[in-house]
This record gives C-alpha cells, structure tokens and sequence, in this order.
DNA sequence: ATAATTCCTCTAGCGACTAGAGGTTCAAGA
DNA sequence: TCTTGAACCTCTAGTCGCTAGAGGAATTAT
C-alpha cells in the first residue's frame, strides 16, 4: 500500500492534483487509515500513470473519464477517442504553423540595428498585411 | 464615436471580453454617456484591434499589456517579446510533433478490426513505450 | 409614446490545477 | 515510551481568459 506521497513521487503527479482527481471522481483511494490517511494499491499506482501519461499526451481529463470508464473489450471507441485526439493536434499544429510564419514575418518588419526605422509594432496590429483569415 | 456594440462588431471581441479588458485596465472608454454607457474613439478601436491580433497570435494578456506599454520608439522590447514568443511557438510546435507520432504508435496498436488483439488502452498506459521523456 | 434593442453592474462559472491556513497522524530516533 | 518533524487531512480561495446570466437602465427606431 502506498501512501499519497509515494504514489506522487511514482507518479509525478502531484499530491493536491491527486486529491483534485479525487474530488472531481477520477480516482478514488483503496482504503484510509485510521486516521483517515489514503492508502493505494498497484492498481491505484497503475491507473493514476495511465491518468498522468494521456494527460501528457493532451486529452483532457473528460476523455480520460470517458477512456477509463471504457470496456476494454470494445476498443472501438478507445481508437475513436485517440484518432480524434490525433486529429486535433494535427489541426493545433497547423495553427501554430501559420502563426509562425506570422511572427517571423512581423520579426523581420524590424531588423533591430539602431537607427532604423522600425514598423514592428504596426505589423503587429495590422491584419490586412496578414495573408490568412484569423 | 463607437458604442461597445459598435467596438465589438468592428473588432470581432465580444462585449463582455471587452468589458473585461477594461476591468483588467488593459482598455478605458475615451468617454461615458450621460446614462453612463461607453464611447470609443477611432484609436480606442485600433488598439482593441491590436490586442485582438496579438491574442490570435497566442500572446498572453500580459505579453499584450508589456506591448502596449512600450515607448513605440524603444524597439528593442518590442524585438525581444515577438522574438521570445516564436521560440515558444516552435518549442510548442516541437512537443505536439512528438505527442503526434506517440498517438500514431498508440492508433496503430490496434487495427480496428474485429475479434483481433488490440493492446490500445495498455499503449496508452504505458510510458516505457516512448522513446521521449514527458 | 412605445417597443425593441442595446447597454449597465454584479456575481458566478469553466478547466485543471495551485497555494495557503490551520489542524491531525504517522514513523523514526532517543 | 516519548517526542519531534515530516507528511498528512480538509477547506477555501486564487490563477487565466474569458463566458453566462440576473435584473435593471438607457438609447434608438417606429
């Protein structure tokens, strides 16, 4: 049995995220003590890395309820969830691209030497010099 | 003069977002009507305009507020807060590439296929998997 | 004059935590 | 066995960037 800081530090979750995860009926403790102190078992270790680990990847913790509430016979919803997540970071991807481009584009509108004239902060607030819709 | 109705038709940021910058102290109404509604001037609409831009660029509200706040002659500030930002938005772009091709690892631990041995939700599970820390 | 629309302030909620107060229990050493 | 100190408990409130709703006042159009 593990108490809340051991299973913390086999995680890397932290102690007030778990007891977070609690309350809103993601985990549960397997037992308490005495007084009143959570006590997990492995399956409690396992299921709070699994947690950390699809937190890592981006979903968030209503996928994850959804995930771990699943059958794990019927994996077709488990691949719906992941390729739909997938999709989504292609699409974040996409985004951050164009504003990248942006950024550079704006950078460039001032070369930094001293003495310049710079329009930077024109650029900044100028759609129209923008070639995509945002 | 423009109404907060007008403002926001023009800027496309909503109402409350308005009021809410302005509670915030990033905007102030050039003027209040006698019934005490707000009234915008031309440059209250193009620095609205300029904020909306620079948080469709991803800047926090604070980064917009260091922006707005600078000597337009002072560059340099101006340089280093768009120069930070794009390495964030790289260093963003960077993590999602690799959330992306753990996700297509985990999809491509089950083929969908029926009666077939899927091992998705273990994939999800499991970090030893990865080749990347997180 | 009336009706429709927009506006006002204020409070509370979202997700996913994080921080702190104030008090209790546990584990290890003397 | 006692004591210390670390870890634990619950509870409330704060973070960011809004968004929603209540309940009422002002403006605009007919």
């Amino acid at each position: 049995m593990y108490s809340i800081g051991e299973l913390s530090r086999a995680t890397g979750v932290k102690v007030p995220t778990i007891r977070y995860y609690e309350g809103i009926g993601l985990i549960e403790a397997d037992e308490r003590t005495e007084g009143n102190q959570r006590r997990y078992s492995r399956a409690g270790l396992d299921r709070l890395g699994f947690i950390r680990h699809a937190r890592d990847l981006g979903l968030s913790l209503d996928a994850i309820r959804a995930l771990v509430a699943l059958d794990p016979a019927n994996h077709h919803e488990t691949h719906d969830i992941a390729e739909t997540h997938l999709s989504d970071i292609r699409a974040r991807i996409g985004r951050l691209r164009r504003l990248e481009a942006e950024l550079m584009r704006i950078v460039e509108a001032c070369d930094g030497g001293p003495g310049h004239d710079c329009n930077i902060l024109e650029a900044f607030g100028d759609h129209r010099q923008c070639d995509h819709e945002h």
